[in-house]
DNA sequence: TCTCTAAGTTGACCTGTATCAACTCACCTC
DNA sequence: GAGGTGAGTTGATACAGGTCAACTTAGAGA
């Protein structure tokens, strides 16, 4: 089951936050911050492989990921189903459910995770008084559209060998704005969600891994990658067909 | 060039235009469209061909298509692009690039057309006193997240019949909600754009055409397509691989 | 009516990635 | 430390879809 945590005196507030420079207030001057102390009411732990929330769920809410990592998807009748998003600490889950009222996908702890739940109706009445909230809800919405296209991108017209090499350097990117290593870092990910995400099979993304590794690009040892030459992965993806 | 057209009297307003009904006021009570009369100052003419707006462009601004088609795609270095999205009559364009300031994709007419501009800076004078427009704008956003989310879906676990097939159902479905027939329809694209949106080569989309065709389940003639068997197309999408 | 051109079709062939299958490895439990 | 289990790797082979090339058709213009 979840944990529903209300949030208490101490580390509740985007003020104090440590992830306040990279979460829902990024951006933001650091005294209208302090305006949205009361925006979270609530976190959520979950452990490693419980659900957020659901295709179909209901939940007029955002989730700021606190801790851990957290995988969205689209769940199909037959079973089967589409990762569309691998969410790292200072992401927002759940903007595709806005106000729709129901969820059109699914969210997954990937690691043991704890998320700040932020109420529609809370934004919409803390807005009242820091007229910026809005925008920046708008900003995070118009930013997950936009990396959406970027994968579109990535499943429409580019070979595996890019794709995955995109796939590094965007993990590389994200993680090196959390403040750590942009070359040796662990994913979080198996290589069966990998080729989920890019459109290839698990055989696929483990031979390029492989051959990754042979050419002196990165380094792998399990989840562990350390890129050697990033150069090379950009011209990768940057070149054409 | 770009036709502005200063808004003036008449079909002007949200709550008189013929679009009401399916547009940016969509499922608002009627007391609060009227609401919306100034929402709009400026319509933009478009020939086919013509940018609406470029990647980059900084234009803090929706645009609500009144009459024609536009595609947006994301431009490379190298020339290529990918579209990620074609745009009927009452569909939104630009959400990817609100507040952000600029663009990550470019918006093109694929005929004569014609959008209202609506400036982010009015939508917030106006949701001072119409709080509901806030909501409907994150619900149009959240819409187009789940929009590209079904696209991801097609290009990263579907065969090239299953991505056509998707394509034509979720076009019948659209065009019928404007009113037209779900099964009689002339496209607006040609293979070559349907082929990059898909993922796949003219050449494929061309055969699967044919094939489908051959099978009975549609009646092509160039642009125009006649559904026989919307059955066969929805177990070709529903069933597993 | 006769080009000319761009769009679309069809065929032959090739290749990147999927599929199937066997194997290795890391880690867990007893 | 023996055995079990799930994740990942590697090889052999198949095939969907890409590529290259020739052809057809529909319009546009003279």
């Amino acid at each position: 089951m979840q944990k529903r945590v209300p949030v208490s005196i101490e580390s509740a507030h985007c003020s104090t936050c440590m992830m306040g420079h990279v979460c829902l207030p990024v951006g933001m001057p650091s005294h209208e911050v302090e305006q949205l102390d009361t925006l979270v009411k609530e976190r959520i732990r979950l452990e490693k492989g419980q659900h957020l929330f659901r295709h179909g769920d209901s939940l007029n809410a955002l989730f700021g990921l606190r801790l851990g990592s957290i995988k969205t998807q689209l769940d199909e009748a037959n079973g089967q189903h589409q990762i569309t998003g691998f969410f790292l600490p200072g992401e927002i889950v759940g903007l595709d459910g806005m106000i729709e009222g129901t969820h059109s996908s699914s969210a997954i702890a990937m690691e043991d995770s704890e998320v700040c739940v932020v109420r529609v109706e809370d934004i919409d009445e803390i807005s009242r008084y820091v007229p910026s909230l809005q925008h920046q809800v708008r900003k995070l919405m118009s930013k997950e559209i936009a990396r959406s296209h970027q994968v579109l991108l990535a499943l429409g017209s580019m070979r595996s060998e890019q794709r995955l090499a995109a796939f590094l350097l965007n993990m590389s990117q994200r993680l090196s704005v959390l403040g750590y290593s942009s070359t040796d870092f662990v994913m979080r990910m198996g290589r069966e969600e990998i080729g989920n995400y890019l459109g290839l099979t698990i055989e696929t993304v483990s031979r390029l891994f492989s051959r990754f590794s042979r050419d002196g690009l990165i380094k792998v040892n399990q989840r562990e990658v350390r890129i050697l030459d990033m150069m090379a992965l950009n011209e990768l993806v940057g070149k054409p067909c």
